[in-house]
DNA sequence: GCCACGGATGAAACTTACTTTCACGAGCGG
DNA sequence: CCGCTCGTGAAAGTAAGTTTCATCCGTGGC
C-alpha cells in the first residue's frame, strides 16, 4: 500500500457512520475517540467547530484532521457536511426499541426481541448499502468461471462457509468447503489459475483463514475475503475484498448481526451466479428439491 | 425595521428551501442572486465554500453573511449544514429496489443486493413483530431448566439447528445436534421430563424432524417447533410453537431469507436464557473467546 | 441644483477555523 | 541498547468566515 491509508467513501451513498464504524479498530487511538464520538451523535458533531470536537475527544485539532483523512475525506468541513446528510437521513427511528447499544439488564423478552430483529435487520440492510455491487459482480464472474471453488470459514463464520459451498453446490458449481485447517490447507494447495477461494472470517484475523487464503493465492488461484473490517489482514492475502456492516458489538446478539450479513453477502453472490445461467441453476435446484420431496409429509396444502 | 430582518428557521424542521424561497421576495438584489442559487440546488450550495458562493452569485463574501442572517442563521456554516441535511431528506426515495417480487430477468447486481437486502430485513423485522413473546418465555423458562437440550434440523435448517446447539453449548448448556436422522432418533429416545427438544423445519413438513419430535414428546420432553407455517404437521407434536415470517418465495433467496428470520428466532431464545444468568454466561463466553484467541493474528489494532 | 440621508454593497481589516509542519516520546525490532 | 517508526500535540501557517467602514446610489428636502 502506498502510503496514506485512505479507503473511498465516495461510493458510499448511505453509509457514512457505517463506513467509519467498520474502520474503527483500524483507528489509532486519539482517532478512535474522535470515531467515537461520530458515530454516537453524527448531529451533534456537525455542529461543532474542529476545535471543539478536538477538545471533546481530548485531543488536538492535528488529529481530527488525520480522522477525516482516514475515513476517505478532504477535510473537516467535508466530513461536517457528510455527517449532516448522514443524520437528516437517519432521524426515522423514533421507537423505543434500544439502538445499537447494549441490551440492559432488566430488559424483558418482548424488548430483547424488538432490539435483537432492529439491529440484525440494519445490519444486513447497511451491508448491502456498502457493498460494491463492481467488485461482487467480478467475483461473480470468478466464480462462474471456475473449476473449482474453496470456501474457508472457522468457527461461526463456517456455519457461513459451509451454506456457501452447499448453495453454489445445489446449481451445479463444484465447491468444496472443509471444517478442518489441515484439510483445508492441502485443498488449497491443489488449487490453480482459475480456482477461487474464498475466506470468511468477521474479526479478518483469524490466522487459520488467513493462511488458507495465502496458500490459494500462491498457487495462483482468485482469492475473496469476507470480513466486517476493511484493514484486517485478510484483506492483505485477498484479489476482492467484500465486507459486511455489522456494528462493533457486545456478546449478545452481535455474531448474530454479523452472520447475517455474512449470510446476506453470500446469497447475493449466489443469486448473481445463479443468475449467470438460470436455465440451468433452475433445473439444478428442481432436482435437488424433488430429491427430498419423499421426506415431506402432507405434500398437498397444509391442514389445520 | 429596526436593523437586521432575522426571520427564525429554527422551528422549521422540514422547509428550509420553502422557507427561503418565501421571503425571497424581501430579500436584496445581491441576497436574492444568492438565496436562488441555494434553492436551485442546496446539496451544491452546502458544497461550496463562502467565497465560492460569493463569487457564483456575482457578489461578496458580505452579501452572503447578510443572506444567512436574513433567513435567520448564525452565520454561513450554519447554513451549509442544514442545506446539506435538508438536501439528504430530500434526495431519499429513489427506491428501485424490487419489493417482495421475483428478481426480474435482466437485473443487475447492484439491483439483485437491493432486492435480496430488502426482503432479507423484511423478514427478520416482521419475524420479531409477530413472534409472541410469551411463548418465548416459556421457551426459555423450559431451555433454562432442563437436564439436556436436543436441537433437530434437516438440511438448510440443520445449519440453523447447528447454530442453535452451539451458542447453547458456550454458555455452558447441555445442548446437542444431530445432522443424521437415526442418531436424532436414539438421542430423543433418551430424552425425558424436564428435557427439550426442539425442530426446526421452514416448511414444517420434514417428516424426518417431526418424526424425531414425536419421539422427543411420547419420552415426556418438552418440544418446541420452530416453522414458518403455524398450521404445518409439525405443529402437532410440538408443546410450543414458533413461527417465522418469510414470505412465501420462489427459489432465489426465499431459503436465505427464512434462514435469517429462523436465526433471529433461535439469537433471541439464546439471548433470553443467557440474559436468566448474566454473570455466568458472560463468563463462559469470555472464556470461550478466551480459547481462539491465539488463532488470531494482530491482537491490536489492524494496520493498512 | 445642491445637500443631507439611508440603504445596499464590496474592499479590506480582522477573527476564527482549518491545515500543515515539526519535534517529541513511546513502543518495537534488531 | 540503539535506531526506527508511528502516534501525537504545539505551534506556525493558510484559508475561511465575519466585521467594519467607505463608497455608491437613489431619494427627498431645502
Amino acid at each position: 500500500m502506498a502510503k496514506s491509508p485512505k479507503i473511498s467513501a465516495s461510493h458510499e451513498p448511505g453509509g457514512l457512520i457505517v463506513h467509519i464504524s467498520g474502520l474503527l479498530p483500524s483507528l489509532s487511538p486519539a482517532e478512535q475517540r474522535v470515531a467515537r464520538l461520530v458515530v454516537a451523535d453524527p448531529a451533534d458533531a456537525a455542529r461543532r467547530t474542529i476545535t471543539d470536537l478536538a477538545t471533546a475527544a481530548e485531543t488536538s485539532e492535528a488529529t481530527v484532521i488525520r480522522f477525516c483523512r482516514s475515513v476517505g475525506m478532504d477535510g473537516y468541513p467535508q466530513l461536517r457536511i457528510r455527517l449532516a446528510a448522514e443524520a437528516a437521513r437517519r432521524v426515522e427511528p423514533p421507537d423505543a426499541r434500544v439502538v445499537g447499544g447494549d441490551i440492559p439488564p432488566g430488559a424483558d423478552l418482548a424488548q430483547i426481541i424488538a432490539t435483537i430483529a432492529f439491529n440484525d435487520a440494519r445490519a444486513v440492510e447497511e451491508t448491502a448499502e456498502q457493498l460494491d455491487p463492481a467488485v461482487c459482480e467480478q467475483v461473480v464472474e470468478a466464480i462462474v468461471g471456475a473449476g473449482r471453488i474453496d470456501v474457508y470459514g472457522a468457527g461461526a463464520s463456517g456455519f457461513v462457509a459451509s451454506d456457501f459451498q452447499q448453495k453454489l453446490h445445489r446449481i451445479g458449481r463444484t465447491a468444496f468447503y472443509f471444517p478442518d485447517v489441515h484439510t483445508a490447507l492441502t485443498s488449497a494447495a491443489l488449487l490453480g489459475r482459475g480456482d477461487v477461494a474464498v475466506g470468511i472470517s468477521h474479526t479478518g484475523t483469524t490466522s487459520d483463514v488467513i493462511e488458507v487464503l495465502e496458500q490459494a493465492r500462491a498457487r495462483g488461484a482468485t482469492t475473496v475475503a469476507l470480513t466486517n473490517f476493511p484493514r484486517s489482514p485478510i484483506t492483505e492475502v485477498a484479489d476482492f475484498v467484500l465486507t459486511t456492516a455489522a456494528r462493533e458489538t457486545t456478546y449478545r446478539s452481535g455474531a448474530m448481526a454479523s452472520r447475517l450479513a455474512q449470510l446476506t453477502v453470500v446469497d447475493c453472490l449466489f443469486v448473481g451466479v445463479a443468475a449467470r445461467n438460470r436455465a440451468r441453476a433452475r433445473k439444478a435446484l428442481e432436482a435437488t428439491a424433488a430429491a427430498v420431496q419423499t421426506h415431506r409429509v402432507g405434500s398437498g396444502r397444509r391442514r389445520g
